[in-house]
DNA sequence: TCGTGTATGCGAGCACTGCTCTCACTTTGC
DNA sequence: GCAAAGTGAGAGCAGTGCTCGCATACACGA
């Protein structure tokens, strides 16, 4: 009947009523279902994952899954959460190793690497939060969040590039200008339509030359897209950091 | 019985023997699908592209698909052969149409809005083509032939353009030398490293900020994805355009 | 003109999917 | 101690891609 907990009762028999068996008991299934179906994504993608398969893997009924995830795109919806935060964090971390807080260069250059190398180590959790989303699925609230981790990493940047004195000169489209308005009240980044600007343009060729390396586009093409992202970010970066004031345009920390 | 087909009957048994019966109605048989596949593509996405029910549009038992294409995967290759045909003969119009063939700004606005506009007024078609590949599906040798199109019609201009004298002096990785190498042999361009490096990178851009925009990731961040895509075609056209040597760096064709 | 081989469509069936519902059982809280 | 809530099993529904055997209609050579 129930030998599927078999092994959470024999340990938590003992604890008792310590924190509740069963919401101990429900924590750990709940992880674990998440467990299996990131082993899933990782192996045969987002596309693949299969309830049934889990509820397989997990020696459980396939409707018992549904006492956990009220549905599929909502196990999808937790899968995107972590992935973004994984992702976030690994831009965070990145930024933080670079030493020389001014050598905006190599913090460019860190965080766009440490984006590309974290889509090639998770294709599949990449492909799940920048691919084509799932027709009828609509991201929840939830996920805005987490999702906007690792952007705020890059925009901090170019905020502090201004406030060091760095400038651009651009021209901005006048259409884009409210939407800037808005998005510097939203997040609190004091940063000029100018510095935006450039800032989406780097962040759309960073994802745009990760995205054709990932999904074969390359194939043929470049063999070492590894070296091709290098000269985007390098070619980006020199962008970013043109109308520089003092600060040096090259580094070699990554 | 053959209900199914009386629609062809009619029309054919008239003719009889002209052309082989049988020829003919596999001929409009196999458009018929093709034509059912592409609308319910573009109304649920390639993910929930059903065999059965273009069977069920089309009157037929779902067994019967497979006399046509062996596989769901032997149609979808057939929608991408298609679409990138489509979209190779939107971006190659978009050039044809701007009359001074010197302004190379004007025809690399005309071509990388040409993209776009394909990629937002056919969206399922778009990422199909370049959205995360399905899990097990191998692109067949035939796509790569209506796939390099659309690229073909880029890499042309930034040869035209060293022809007539523009220069690109950015350093290239030593990596991506054999690459550029080789590319040179088998499309037998002319085009030098450095003139392929910025073009490439364009080319990451522009299909980063369509990908950013159509996968939804610029919602509550811009409400006018087409004016940043304005300024990024912008800012990389300056750049492939920088190195500049006599032509006119503005235009306003499009 | 008459077979014969081939192309085609049908329907049943297999293995799979997400999801729902009912029933039995266990833990929890009063 | 007992009712309420939580949890799992199993059957079942509607859908999927795909295969196979069978019947029929066309194409072509004798």
């Amino acid at each position: 009947m129930q030998e599927h907990c078999s092994r959470f009762d024999v340990t938590l028999a003992t604890v008792a009523h310590v924190a509740g068996i069963r919401e101990r008991a429900r924590a750990e299934h709940t992880a674990e279902i998440v467990r299996l179906a990131r082993q899933q994504l990782d192996l045969d993608g987002a596309a693949n994952l299969s309830l049934r398969a889990i509820a397989r893997d997990l020696g459980m009924a396939s409707s018992a899954i549904y006492r956990y995830f009220a549905s599929r795109d909502e196990l999808l919806t937790r899968l995107i959460i972590d992935s973004y935060d994984r992702l976030g964090k690994a831009v965070e971390t990145a930024d933080r190793m670079v030493k020389r807080r001014k050598d905006y260069m190599g913090r460019w250059r860190a965080m766009a690497f440490a984006i590309r190398e974290w889509a090639v180590a998770n294709p599949a959790e990449y492909s799940l939060l920048f691919g084509t989303p799932v027709p009828g699925y609509a991201a929840p609230q939830d996920t805005i969040g987490p999702a906007s981790r690792y952007t705020i990493a890059l925009i901090q940047l170019t905020v502090e590039m201004e406030a060091a004195g760095h400038s651009a000169t651009e021209t901005v489209p006048t259409a884009l200008r409210r939407d800037y308005e808005r998005f510097r009240d939203q997040f609190a980044v004091p940063a000029s339509d100018q510095m935006l600007m450039k800032g989406m343009a780097a962040w759309a060729s960073v994802m745009g030359a990760i995205n054709l390396e990932l999904w074969g586009h390359l194939h043929n093409v470049v063999d070492t897209p590894g070296a091709l992202f290098e000269a985007v970010v390098e070619l980006q970066g020199q962008q970013l950091i043109s109308g520089t004031s003092a600060q040096s345009r090259t580094s070699n920390s990554a």
